[in-house]
DNA sequence: CATTTTTTTTGGATCGATTCAAATTTCTGC
DNA sequence: GCAGAAATTTGAATCGATCCAAAAAAAATG
């Protein structure tokens, strides 16, 4: 057996090495690092002098996460590109709140997401965490099954469906279409458009009734049943008011618009249920010369800060975002075994989009 | 030796149970999870039968991790709370840059920050990962330092500091400062105000020629060299120019530029280091009935999208930040062993904060 | 100084996989 | 039916630490 030929491209050292470098057994070497009160103080700077002589680099997490089973990290997923985590304006309230309660407890983040539907199991299969969060926004069932596998702890944030084996937070989408809806309907408003979230395939387009009523999107169907509850307290005839299935973005949210206001009876309020849209359909409606709110109102939904930011300010329905994620990871952090759901309240915010109904 | 008392609370299923179950050896299992084209057709169905009957998981990545030696992820790490990377406009866009690289070749993305200083020490050491990205905004020294101790591969972002002997990717701080300068200059400028980086110690205030000369941070003394040299060119008295030294944060830029519109010859131009600070000045300004760019113009610093949306638009000089990400992140992924600096170019990116000096 | 108590140190077992040379089985061709 | 080639399977070794019961050494007690 020789040494290694080449000097320079030597393997790392290894907490063996400085063991037997310093004469003592693995055994007290290991606790010279991890457990340092238990061994005598000539012994312990011995061994330190020869780590640090010899360039160790510390004890390698890698051997220490298999012997204590515990990566003290929690994963958060989402099918999107990883920049999701960055760039949209919900994930990142979101991620704050998720944050605060890992540094609250020295837990780490890891991101786990991935370019294409392969790669995302693999990700999700060799993510080195405890448990996930699984921001269920698109493609939320996959996503769920991956992570199911994986017999770890997860959490689903805005699960889409119905699935009572699954933990998940959501909030109450009865109660804040209710309160968008009456917002508007004691303006003064009669005629509303509905800027809606995919209630299942993936489609944009005007809906039906007969597909509210087979939404698997258990989340869009109660906004939009907490919208019309509402508004036939007040005598509106909601099954005029038109729906339109966006994918929540630009593109679909302007045919939307443009569909909705392509004839007939205009809106002179529309319910969107995402902040994203309404923030659409605000500069939409100005860059065709309507004014918000005197000529249309708007109301969103979520509570994203830009909302606060845009012109007009958003009037909107505002999720605890923060809060949500705060627990969601406390959740995982503490999990004992049982599976938990949670619905948290919403609450009305009432900025600048939203103003009494035109007259006549 | 006895079966588990608890039927409930047994021991995860490891890759050997399979294995003893299916009646094949452990390195077999392995290969039908790893490998599955090695191994006999009739016998991974079984095993892969076996699996699924006694709920195993797939296989353990903190197995495979110690094994392999490679973690495939990448920790991006700063002294900051976690939150920081998901409300800084800066790291925002850089993340979504790192976030790229990362997506086009499967790797994972581990967020290490701490609440305090030995809680950030020990996630460095113990953070799973290959490699490190510094955002040494801020305690930047100390940060690269207990990165150096892990002796994995890491590349500082930012760096305040001259070092030769860390990878590096920076941009071109003179070039920008001057860049910034010239422009003010030929719109006819002669009376400006620096709204500067920190220089060394944590202090805000005016700065003296002679703390600029003894600056530790050579970032924020290159964009003031750059500032100073452009300025001389077009004639100006640099000497007189008043530099404030904020924490770039809104509380010490607004006592930096009430303290600059304390009295004598206002200035007529901030050069702001940051588009922060240049975002919190219009607004000081603009409060304090002062037009931009009308009665005075304000050029930033970094190029951050938020600067595109304040009221006026920012002019600014441009970092490529996304492209730092993206560079910084690769330099991890294929590292060689090698030190690298990189500096990147700047752009002037004129928008409506600056216009004509005043007249008079 | 012998005994008991306390503090340290030791070294084997373990965490859960992957790897690879060698052994075994199956397949080919004649 | 058999030799040789090809395809599978085996099982010991390894990755880098931590844990812990038992042994050894040091300190305290009578």
């Amino acid at each position: 057996m020789m040494a290694s030929p080449i000097e320079g491209q030597a393997r790392p050292i290894r907490l063996a090495d400085i063991a037997k470098a310093a004469g003592v057994s693995h055994g007290t070497a290991s606790n010279v690092f991890s457990r340092p009160e238990v061994v005598r103080a000539e012994v312990r700077e011995r061994v330190k002098a020869v780590a640090e002589a010899m360039g160790y680099a510390g004890p390698d997490p890698k051997g220490r996460l298999l012997r204590a089973g515990k990566v003290n990290a929690i994963g958060v997923g989402t099918t999107e590109p990883l920049s999701y985590f960055f760039e949209d304006p919900f994930a990142r309230v979101m991620m704050a709140g998720i944050s605060e309660a890992c540094d609250a407890t020295g837990a780490g983040i890891a991101l786990v997401s991935a370019a294409n539907q392969e790669k995302l199991a693999w990700n999700i299969q060799s993510a080195l965490v405890d448990g996930f969060i699984l921001f269920c926004i698109e493609g939320g069932s996959r996503l769920v099954e991956l992570t199911r596998e994986r017999r770890l702890p997860f959490v689903a944030l805005e699960l889409g469906f119905h699935d009572e084996t699954i933990s998940a937070i959501g909030v109450d989408n009865i109660a804040g279409g209710r309160l968008a809806a009456r917002h508007l309907a004691e303006l003064g408003h009669r005629r509303f458009a509905v800027l809606s979230l995919t209630l299942g395939e993936d489609r944009t387009g005007f809906v039906t009734p007969e597909m509210v009523r087979s939404a698997v999107y258990t989340g869009t169907r109660d906004r939009l049943a907490g919208y019309f509850e509402e508004l036939s307290r007040f005598g509106v005839d909601t099954t005029k008011i038109p729906i339109f299935e966006t994918e929540n973005e630009e593109k679909s949210t302007r045919a939307g618009l443009e569909a909705i206001f392509a004839g007939g009876e205009l809106p002179t309020a529309i319910l969107a249920m995402s902040d994203r849209m309404a923030m659409i359909a605000i500069e939409w409606l100005t860059a065709r010369g309507l004014k918000v709110p005197q000529d249309v109102s708007v109301v969103g939904f979520d509570g994203v800060p830009d909302g606060a930011l845009c012109d007009p300010p958003l009037t909107t329905i505002a999720q605890p975002i923060t809060e949500i994620g705060r627990r969601a990871a406390r959740m995982i952090l503490d999990h004992d075994g049982t599976v938990r759901r949670e619905t948290m309240g919403v609450e009305l915010v009432v900025r600048a989009s939203t103003g009494p109904a035109p007259k006549g």
